[in-house]
Formats: C-alpha cells, structure tokens, sequence
RNA sequence: GCCGAAGUGGUGGAAUUGGUAGACACGUCGGUCUCAAAAACCGAUGGCUUCUGGCCGUGCCGGUUCGAUUCCGGCCUUCGGUACCA
C-alpha cells in the first residue's frame, strides 16, 4: 500500500480486473431476484458532459449498492444513434454520419468505462445497428396490420430554397435556419401511430405509477387531456345542415350569442353568403399566410369575420350569426365553437370587439350581473339565469342536467375529448430507420412483406444539405419492385422519428442478441419491466409517453406480456454553472480568463447568472480534465454530494476539492493504521468500544435508508463523513483495535457504490483476498444501536431553555422530575404556575407556564 | 393566464411522522507543526446585544398548536413546463 492516493493507478487497475473478469455481465440463469436498473441512453455526440457523468454516476450507486445487497442486476448501457447531429456534421465536415457516429460512440464508451461504471456491455448496442431496426420495422408492419399505424396529410415547415422539411427547432423567427429564406406551411402525407387509442389506459394507468414522480404523472395527465363534455348540433337557418361543437360548458348553453369558427373549417366558404364573400376569403388569406407559433402567441389579438349565416341556438331557440375567428383551432373538438362572450374571455373580447349579443346565464350567488358593466368574462360558478327550466340551479348541477337533456332530446351527445393527438413518425432524413412500405401506381401502398426484411439503411450517399432527403435520390434504394404485382415501384424514403427507436430499446437490452423477434419472451418475461429508470426530467411527457404507449402496442401484438415500462422513475436535475463573458469578446470559457480578466483584451469578465451547462453559454465544464486531476472517484463523489439528485446541481471547483481531499483523508486513516488489520480481533465490549460502534452501526443504517428508494445520496455521504471525522477523534483505538478496525472497514463499505475503485483498493489493502461484492453490504446490529443514556431537550414555553441527560430506560415521570429540577427550568418557572408539562419519551419536556 | 417545483447562514445544502433550525461540506478566521510556505491536524464561525445572560431569525402577513422550516388561509419572488383546448 502506498502512502499516497494514486487515483490515476489505482481507477485504471481496477477498471482493467473488471474488464478482465467481465464482472457485470448477468444471466436470467441466476437464483438472485432480478432488478433491472436503466439509465436514459446517450446520444453519441462525441463526448460525455457533465449531465451524463450525474445521470450514470446516480445509477452507478444503485446499481452497485443493489448487486451488493445480493441482487442479479441487469445495467446495462447503449446508444441512441439516429439523428439530425450526424448529418448535419456530415454536411459540414464532411464525414459520413456512420462513420462520425461509430467513432463517437468509441470515444464515449472509453470515457464512461474510464468513470467506472459497472455496465454490462456484453449487451451494448447502438439503435443504428440493422440488427436492432430491422426489428422496428417488424413491429411497425404489424402495427399497420392493426391499424395502429396509418397515413395522413399534415402540415410541415417546408424551406423552399432548400428543398427540404425543417424541424420546429430549425426553424428561427419564421426563417430557415440555414439560408434564411423564409419557412411555408407544406402539406405532406405522413406516417402517424395511433396513440389516441390507448389514451384512456394511458391516462387510467397513470394512477398505478406509484414509484413515479407526481409531479411528472401530472404533466402527463395534462398532455393527455382528458374532458367530458358534450357535443351539440346546432342547426343552420334555411338549411338542413347542422354545425357540429363540442363543448365542456354545456351549462352556459342558454348563453350562446355567437358562432366561431376555424378558417380551415370545411363548411366555411360554404356558408358564406354572396356578399361576404370577398371580406371572408380575404381573412382566410390573410390567418393561413400567418405563422402558426404567431397564431398561438400570448398577445394575439382576436379578430373575425361575418360570414353573413346564422345557427339556431337549440335550446333558447335565439338566432346565432356564424363568424370565422382567428383562435379557433381545427385540430381541437370541431373547430366550431359555441360563443358565451359572459362566461369565457375569448369570446368576451371578440364580442366587444364587433357588438354582438351576450346573455348573462350564470351568476355569483346575490350577486346579478350586468352585460353592459361587466369588466369581463364570469368563468367561476354561481347559479343559472335565463336559463328556462334550468334556472335556480348551481351552474354544476345544470352541467349533467343540461347533458343529459340533450341526450333525451336527441340535440347532443356526451363525449370525451383528448387533447393528445396522434403521434407523426415520418421525418424527411437520410440518418434513420427507413420506414418499410412500397408505393404501387397500381397497388397503393404496399408493406413490404416481412421476408424482406430488413430494409437496410445505403450507407454509400452524398449529404449536401440540399435538394432534401438524399434517399429520395438514391434510384438503388428507391426503385424497387411492386411485392404484390411486380411491377416498378417507388419504395418509402421517409425514415422514423428517433423518438420510435428509444421506445422500445430497454426491452431489447432484455436479449439483445436475439434473432427469432425483437423479443425473446422468456428474456422479457424474467427481466421485465425496469425496476429503476433514471433520467432527465426534460423527456417527463414525450419520451416516457411515447415508451408506455409502445410497451402497450408490443403487449397487444403479443411480443410481450408487460403494461408499463417503468416501475419506479427518477427524473435528475440538471447540470448548472455561472457564465462569463467579456464585453468585447462575449462568452468565455474560464481557461480564456486570467485572474479576473480577458485573456484577449484585459478587460474585466463578468460573471452571469447560473444556468444549464452548455456549449454555447461556454460554461461546460469536461470531465475528462476532472478525471485526471481528481480521478473519477472524485468526479462521482461531487456529482453526488453537491445537491440531492433531483434538483439542479451547481458546479462549483472548490467542492470538487473538497470531495478529493476527504477521499485522501480516508486513504490517510486506513493507510496510517494498517498495521491494524494484520491480526483481526474480536470487538470490544468496553464503553468507549460501544460508543464507537453505536456511531458506526447508527451510520450502516442511515446510509442504507438513504440510497434504498430515497435516493438522499447527499445525506449519505454527509454521514459517512461524520463517522469518518469520529474515527479521527477516537484516541483509544490501542486499547480497542477491534471496534476501530469495524469502523474503518464499515467506511470502506459504504463508500463502495459511490467511490468504487478506492473502496475496492482500500478493502484489498486492509487485507481480504476477495472483492467487496463477496463482503456484501454490511448489516445494522441493532444491539449495537443500544444507549444508556438520552439526551433530552427542556423546553419553557416552547422555547429550549435545558438539555439533560436521563436514563434511557426512564419513565416520564422520572423524565418530568429532572427537567423540572434543573437550575435553570427553575429559574424560569419561579413566580409562575406551572399549567402543563408535556414529555416526549426519550425527546423532549415542554414545561408550559403562565 | 394555467399547471408543477422551490424560497433556510457568506455558499452548496440538512432537519425522514408537528418536537434542539443550520447536520455535512465549501469559504473565512484563529491555533499546532515549519526557518518559511503548502499540505495536514485541532478549534471558532446565523444576526443583534447592555454578554456567567438575553432578544431576533427558515420569502411576507395571518391562523391552528404546549410547540410550526414542516399543517391551514392570503400574498410576493424565482425557476421549469404549457397554452387562445371551447
């Protein structure tokens, strides 16, 4: 053993016995339980950043922390390969997206093997591997066996320049973010998923996720957005047409003055009238030329026009003039709405706006309200007015008679309107799955028929940037075959979502080899479902959403007999540090700075606020530099310590420190004791003996309580500090080696899953031929827990005045006695009656005077 | 606007079921060692104060309670998400 602590030597050497010994690859042939343990896999974007040091170093501890508590767990590690980075790296620098991605992904894969992270990489794979899409591609013909996968025009950002589709995020201010022409609405066919199927399961489900944040269900809950309410015919004036709304306040419905509707209604032209006409086409013009983020901005002012027809309301049997308006939206309910300008504020301004009619139906209890004063909309409850026989009512008790009056009537129907909308998986790209169908001038659309399989990805294409995707220029790929008549036809050159391939990869690490399915059953059924999954707290609805939709879609189509994905999820904050920026030059990165100062002009650095670590801010911070000036145990530790994991963490270089040096004062006190753990002895039983070991039993448990299920990492490693600081403090460790030599070695224990490669080194010095794995995790004696004697708080009113110490097996009425008899309770309580005393056994007493 | 989370020393944070507010760490200050420095070790460290004592203090105001960082009501601020959802 060596006086100092080597971290360079010693990460590399165990790093090196692990590989050696293929230590954390697992079998289902295991008698252990199971606990499959998942982070959120990376994209290969070159290099890991401090977010991905957080997010495994917190799976790492579990991981770990599970296998010593005698578990078979599954961790295991890949990458999410597809996407926009490899090509637009391919666009610029030349470099095949293939290639730049294979090479990525090996620079990676040494970085995280190089912070220690027990992964099964037996089971690796990167979701542009053939043999991990093809088996996408299977399920999505199946999918459309089913009808879960289906063709629909929808509407893109098309950058006419370019030739091409543009993502929601390469679109900036309305322009494309490469050449800056300005971005069109394009209609396109597309592929979409039917999630709206499993809507309601999705939703009902969500009370089931017990170990799932609540505030995460919530967000998803939202998205999902479930509302009952009732879609109503209202008929049109001098036709036998009617105009289908939904709404969710059919209790305002004696309110209705005015109907809007979207400009992309079918029936708007329809119903405009001779004389309208040219106002009407002009403001369909002018709202479709407008950009939608534009549409749905906060200060949008509200604008429409008549289109000279009117509705009957159904149930006041008032004459309703139909307008077209700017805020209705086609894509929710029916995009028509039954206007109530007194009871909702859209409707309140647009009514003000163009002088139309409002009827107050609902009002506050006493309180009538006047149309001509109302300042604005009444949304709360109240009771109904003007509403017939419904009049006198409280407005949620006219909500269900109202319905259900419709309903009887035959003016209406209940229904349930989501606000999810059905998932769009073609995307214009050449670096992804292509999506498996054939185009037939005679056939239609043709899967491609299984046997087929896989359509593999060319990789031999040149990527320009321009002109579109390269695979529809690509006539190898492109030409093929009908599969169902022969004759020439045009394959798919759309590829899938990325967000397909991360849908489903924690089940293939199930079996990552196998060739039969995209699942091998008896795999899924052993490992199934991810006991932990760990992750960014930015994928809480889309990405989460999407896999507990896929894992339902797979149960359905019988490749797996699971309903969630996920059983327990914690979602991670992120990775944050302070910006600089010079004046003149802008951000800086701090090795551009010296004392204060840009390094290019002097001019002194201003220090920004704390934000996400990123790029472009320049306030990264690269683990690699971490790892060799502290070691990745160092790294871990901080990422660890700083800040519970699911809030943000702020970087600070001075804790980094400080982590390293309390890992050199643990390799201090175990190397200048050594001689200690030559000859083991039994432990003590002497007073002083116990007291240490009541410190070092108190510290098993609270540890083991913080990584089990609450994941307080912070409070764990502050206790195992606190035992550490106690064995410095401990000067009889002569006189009772054994308990010191307990202490010291219950240290190295706990710190195992947080700083392994010490932990294993320490445990080794101290003498055991086996690893700390065989150890296992260490148990609480609970005798050892045992005190004589209780430390207890006196309080006068509330206020600590004492603290004495009882016997610990003393009744409350001995407790009281001694409180009571204190010099200085008495001091208090003299002159004043004593009213009460409360005990709190082996707590507190609260003497409460007056 | 709505939904969600948070607000505690100079700093990161702790207080698990309503029971000692500030654990642990960083920083700062003092001491030991040293020719000196670094490292290490030991100690002090919320504010105020008339200082063997006392008062104030967990964003603000109020309430419940013997006792509130914790529960309730009303506000303020910050961060995250989201939106003309009828």
């Amino acid at each position: 053993m060596q006086e100092r602590y080597d971290h360079i030597a010693i990460e590399l050497a165990w790093q090196k016995t692990w590989a050696n010994a293929n230590k954390f690859a697992v079998s289902q042939q295991c008698d252990k339980q199971k606990y499959y343990l998942l982070e959120m896999f990376p994209y290969p974007s070159g290099r890991i950043h401090m977010g991905h040091v957080r997010n495994y170093s917190i799976g790492d501890v579990v991981a770990r922390f599970k296998r010593l508590q005698g578990y078979n767990v599954l961790h295991p590690m890949g990458w999410d390969a597809f996407g926009m980075p490899a090509e637009n790296a391919a666009i610029q620098h030349g470099i095949h997206p293939a290639k730049w991605t294979v090479e990525n992904i090996a620079k990676m894969r040494l970085q995280l093997k190089r912070m220690g992270f027990s992964y099964d990489w037996d089971r690796e794979f990167a979701t542009c591997n053939v043999e991990y899409y093809k088996w996408e591609q299977q399920i999505f013909l199946r999918m459309l066996e089913q009808g879960l996968a289906y063709k629909k025009s929808s509407i893109v950002n098309w950058c006419s320049e370019c030739q091409t589709v543009l993502a929601n995020e390469q679109v900036e201010d309305d322009c494309c973010w490469r050449c800056g022409t300005q971005v069109d609405d394009k209609e396109l066919d597309q592929w979409f998923f039917k999630i709206t199927n499993y809507a309601e399961e999705l939703l009902d489900f969500t009370d089931k996720l017990t170990g799932w944040p609540e505030s995460v269900l919530t967000m998803q809950r939202n998205w999902i957005g479930r509302s009952i309410g009732c879609e109503i015919e209202f008929p049109i004036e001098n036709s036998s047409d009617n105009m289908k709304v939904f709404t969710t306040r059919q209790d305002t419905l004696y309110g209705a003055t005015f109907m809007s509707l979207a400009v992309e209604h079918p029936k708007a032209l329809a119903l405009t009238t001779a004389d309208q006409h040219s106002e009407v086409e002009a403001f369909i013009a002018k709202i479709r030329s407008q950009d939608k983020n534009k549409r749905s901005g906060d200060d949008y002012e509200k604008e429409g026009v008549f289109t000279g027809s009117y509705c009957i309301n159904p149930l006041s049997g008032r004459k309703m003039p139909i307008y077209l308006a700017n805020f209705v939206l086609m894509d929710y309910g029916t995009g028509a709405v039954m206007a109530v300008p007194t009871h909702d504020q859209r409707d309140f301004e647009f009514a003000k706006k163009y002088d139309l009619q409002m009827v107050v139906v609902i009002q506050p209890e006493g309180q009538p309200l006047n149309v001509d004063t109302m300042p604005q909309a009444w949304t709360d409850s109240g009771v109904m007015v003007n509403s017939d026989r419904f009049d006198g009512l409280s407005n949620e008790a006219a909500k269900e008679q109202i319905a259900d009056y419709l309903v009887g009537e035959g003016l209406g129907d209940k229904t349930v309107n989501f606000r999810l909308r059905d998932w769009g998986v073609s995307r214009q790209r050449y670096w992804g799955n292509p999506i498996p169908v054939i185009y037939c001038d005679k056939c239609g659309v043709v899967p491609v028929p299984e046997k087929d399989l896989p359509v593999v990805l060319p990789t031999d294409v040149q990527l320009t940037g321009e002109g579109g995707s390269p695979l529809a220029k690509h006539e190898e790929f492109y030409s093929v075959a009908c599969p169902k008549c022969g004759q020439s036809a045009r394959r798919e050159t759309d590829t899938f979502d990325t967000f397909v391939q991360s849908s489903w990869y924690f089940a293939r690490y199930a079996c990552p080899e196998y060739a039969d399915a995209p699942i091998d059953k008896a795999a899924a059924e052993y490992w199934l479902p991810v006991d932990q999954y760990i992750g960014g707290v930015e994928h809480a609805v889309m990405h989460l959403l999407y896999a507990r939709f896929f894992t339902k879609v797979m149960r359905d189509l019988g490749y797996m007999d699971v309903d969630e994905p996920f059983t327990n999820l914690l979602t991670q904050g992120m990775v944050c540090k302070e910006t600089q920026s010079c004046p003149e030059h802008g951000w800086l990165y701090p090795e551009q700075m010296v004392d204060g100062k840009c390094s290019q002009c002097g001019q002194s650095v201003v220090i920004g606020r704390t934000e996400k670590m990123s790029k472009s801010k320049m306030n990264v911070v690269d683990p690699d530099h971490l790892i060799v000036k502290y070691g990745a145990d160092t790294a871990r530790l901080f990422t660890l310590f700083a800040a519970p994991p699911e809030k943000d963490l702020e970087w600070s270089e001075q804790s980094v420190e400080g982590c390293y040096r309390f890992l050199n004062r643990v390799w201090r006190v175990i190397y200048d004791n050594r001689k200690l753990f030559a000859k083991r002895c039994a432990v003590e039983t002497a007073s002083e003996a116990r007291k240490l070991r009541r410190i070092t039993h108190r510290t098993i448990k609270k540890v083991t309580e913080d990584i089990d299920g609450r994941f307080h990492f912070n409070t764990a490693i502050s206790a195992v500090m606190e035992l550490v600081n106690a064995i410095y403090l401990f000067d009889a460790k002569k006189e009772y080696p054994g308990a010191f030599a307990e202490a010291l070695e219950t240290v190295v224990q706990l710190l195992a899953p947080f700083v392994p490669h010490i932990s294993e080194e320490l445990w080794s010095c101290m003498g055991h031929d086996t690893d700390l794995e065989q150890a296992g995790w260490p148990l609480c004696d609970q005798q050892a827990l045992i005190e004589d004697e209780k430390l207890i708080v006196v309080q006068v009113n509330g206020k600590v005045r004492a603290k004495i110490t009882v016997s610990a097996s003393a009744d409350n009425a001995t407790i009281e006695a001694a409180a009571l008899a204190d010099e200085v309770i008495q001091r208090f309580v003299a002159a004043k009656t004593v009213r009460k005393v409360i005990v709190v056994p082996g707590k507190l007493v609260n003497v409460v005077v007056g």
